[in-house]
DNA sequence: AGGCTTTTTTTCGAGCCTCGAAATAATTAA
DNA sequence: TTAATTATTTCGAGGCTCGAAAAAAAGCCT
């Protein structure tokens, strides 16, 4: 069942945790290193050395500040740029974008379309998922920077093994393998990854003190999506990227959700729910799925002008949210939770009633401690997001076997 | 941060790993622990006769029913029951029970008492548990098999760390610190766990072919439990025993519930909750806590006989448990779920309602699919759950890190 | 300026651990 | 009785981490 460990499995581990954290810590000494990691100096000076001599790391000398401090001073490693690149791809309602970054996590370039999702056939949407990386990778030089992963999120379901997306609400197609599609095409493992899964993971990076083992990211949108970390891990589901939070069901055989069944959070709470309950419009009718940001925007300022109406929808809104949390928290204790996205905006009208439900529930004993935050724009958190998963992904699975490669000479992908 | 790994830490992991392949496999041969550890047969070698030589295990040359096999036949190896013993207490509504253990799981020794634990002092509380763990352990070889562990089973919430009971149905008293107590009284580590996750703890051992990487039990009586099994460990909340299944809310604002709050789905499908809905009583009024498992019962009989009311009483609470599943699927995607103790007898009534209602939700895609399993008597699953969880603590934590005993004596305890 | 102190990093030998190959052991088949 | 077969142990090689000592690279002090 559960395999042993290997002698070589050692290595590889421990020079992973060194490039972890180099990446976390940015440009730390050995010295330091040795402390975060808990492993002995001579340890981390091998580990180091290899990894200098393969090019994943580089000393870098800048004195910085010049530490006025007595004996030898330390010198910094860092993450060499020039160890590889990764592209991080973001598929989104009529945006495509893809940024091409090197290994220390710069970006290098970047290309940004608006494409007709919705009418897009499926052949269409793969060729230009295609193009655009294809864009951004264009002209770099090969030979020095190997491109190494690719990551593309999407907003939808994926499944276990993020290879295929299962489905999404930006195009009428599913079942479509952008992993196997796009790693015949670049040769190189892909990944395809839930667009609020990517949020977590990024807003970890951000702010590792507030965002630590457990968290919540809850994405605002024309839907209402969720990534969460638990136990320091990104939690997915058991089969599929997880976390449809928005379909946890708030009024049994209630509203009409945008995926055909009824009562679902995002019935109330998502763009469409709300603009149809501050419209007054039945709560089983289809709503255009053309609602914008802008209307929302203008709803939430009607409300805060007194509208009642709009107030009463956001009111909606915020408590199917609250009861959907606090469901949540029964199951996993309350958790520090990011709203995410456009819908963060009209924050101010959501939180007393989300917070009233909250306090309703069981996983509400402490409600008034629980923090929310806002992070209005999604998409940066997004691409962040991805760019880590990518980064991470070559530190551990290639970088951290290392040891065919000649010195700087990264491994080909095959390994991988 | 994450702590690297030592040299030291291999062997403690491999000899771990070889300690579970023998519970696990009963009676194997060092060729077939190498199989299933991907360990050479060597590294076994070593490390099987390092346990055999601490006593840990034991060569069984039982001959068996004697492979009519060509070469030089395997010898098997199993736990040495005399390495340790263990105690598994369980503390539920009216009773309290304890049972010494050895450590190839074996019962030696059994105390059951009645008690009317909701009429009990803090104290007399706590002295009924000391009692009965003292009565278990008394008179036994301690030489010989030195008691490395008691775990304690309760009916509510415990703290993350297994130590204190914050809440229980059980008792009017709440932060109980179990852990403490017993670990003062008795001198060995003590955990105290929610009866539910010992429940699904049990069912994987006893049908780890079903009961694998990802499950749900359920615990149907005077409330409503979750136990949890998520990428093969169990799931608890991040500062709590976690999944209170039976706390998620069913419908916002909705009947009342024993914990005070609104709209459970303990509020409509505890015993409490069928026996008010049976009775026409009204969903905000306060039922007596003692609607006995046999009125529940002939609840059910009379549904069965076609009464109206017992039936839709039934309905409600299967629609309850469903809608619930159908948001926790949402979240977690579909898992094989245990319907387990006394409302089990009724399953007949409520699995209509309850396959209905997933139906109607996300996570019922394929809710045809998902299988339910019975087990109308929990009290042995959370026996067994208590055994395992603390013979395993016994294997990883004490004998995994072994080598300070001599051979056949057993390490103090202290080293826990 | 030159020696001294302090701190960081590298070097070196010791001690474990796992592995593969070879040796040994215990049976059955012929 | 011998050969064949399978299981287990033994042995030497190769890796890895560790602690101690050495080397390196400053600032401090007279």
């Amino acid at each position: 069942m559960t395999v042993g460990i290997r002698h070589d499995d050692l290595r590889r581990r421990n020079r992973g945790m060194v490039i972890a954290a180099v990446r976390r810590d940015g440009q730390p000494s050995r010295t330091e290193i040795a402390a975060t990691t808990a492993l002995s100096h001579s340890t981390i000076s091998a580990i180091a050395a290899d990894l200098i001599a393969e090019g994943v790391l580089a000393e870098s000398r800048p004195a910085e500040v010049a530490a006025l401090k007595r004996g030898r001073p330390q010198v910094a490693v860092g993450l060499n740029p020039e160890a590889a690149t990764i592209v991080a791809a973001v598929l989104s309602l009529n945006s495509l974008s893809a940024s091409l970054i090197d290994y220390s996590g710069v970006t290098m370039r970047e290309e940004r379309r608006k494409l007709a999702t919705l009418d897009l056939s499926r052949e269409a949407l793969i060729a230009e998922t295609i193009a655009v990386v294809r864009a951004v990778v264009a002209g770099r030089d090969t030979r020095r920077q190997p491109l190494l992963r690719i990551v593309l999120a999407i907003q939808g379901i994926t499944d276990f093994a993020a290879r295929t997306m299962l489905w999404s609400p930006i195009t009428p197609h599913g079942d479509i393998a952008f992993s196997d599609i796009l790693q015949a095409e670049f040769g190189i493992p892909v990944t395809v990854e839930n667009d609020c899964n990517m949020i977590a993971v990024a807003l970890r990076w951000r702010n590792p003190e507030r965002y630590a083992r457990d968290f919540i990211a809850v994405l605002l949108s024309h839907g209402i999506g969720m990534g969460m970390v638990l136990r320091g891990e990104l939690f997915t589901g058991t089969q599929s990227s997880g976390g449809e939070f928005g379909h946890m069901i708030h009024r049994p055989d209630g509203a009409l959700c945008r995926c055909g069944r009824r009562g679902c959070i995002e019935a109330y709470a998502g763009n469409y729910a709300i603009w149809r309950n501050a419209h007054g419009i039945r709560e089983d009718s289809v709503v255009a799925d053309d609602i914008s940001d802008g209307d929302i925007q203008a709803l939430a300022d009607a409300a805060r002008a007194g509208d009642v109406a709009a107030r009463e929808a956001f009111r909606i809104a915020g408590e199917a949210i609250g009861f959907g949390l606090g469901s949540l928290f029964a199951l996993i204790d309350p958790a520090p939770v990011a709203i995410v996205g456009h819908g963060a905006l009209a924050f101010d009208l959501i939180e007393g009633p989300m917070r009233g439900a909250i306090a309703r529930t069981a996983g509400g004993q402490h409600s008034g401690a629980i923090s929310f935050d806002t992070v209005p724009d999604e998409m940066p958190l997004i691409r962040e997001g991805c760019t880590m998963r990518a980064l991470t992904f070559v530190d551990q699975e290639i970088f951290a076997s290392g040891g065919v490669g000649r010195a700087g000479v990264a491994l080909p992908p095959s390994l991988a």
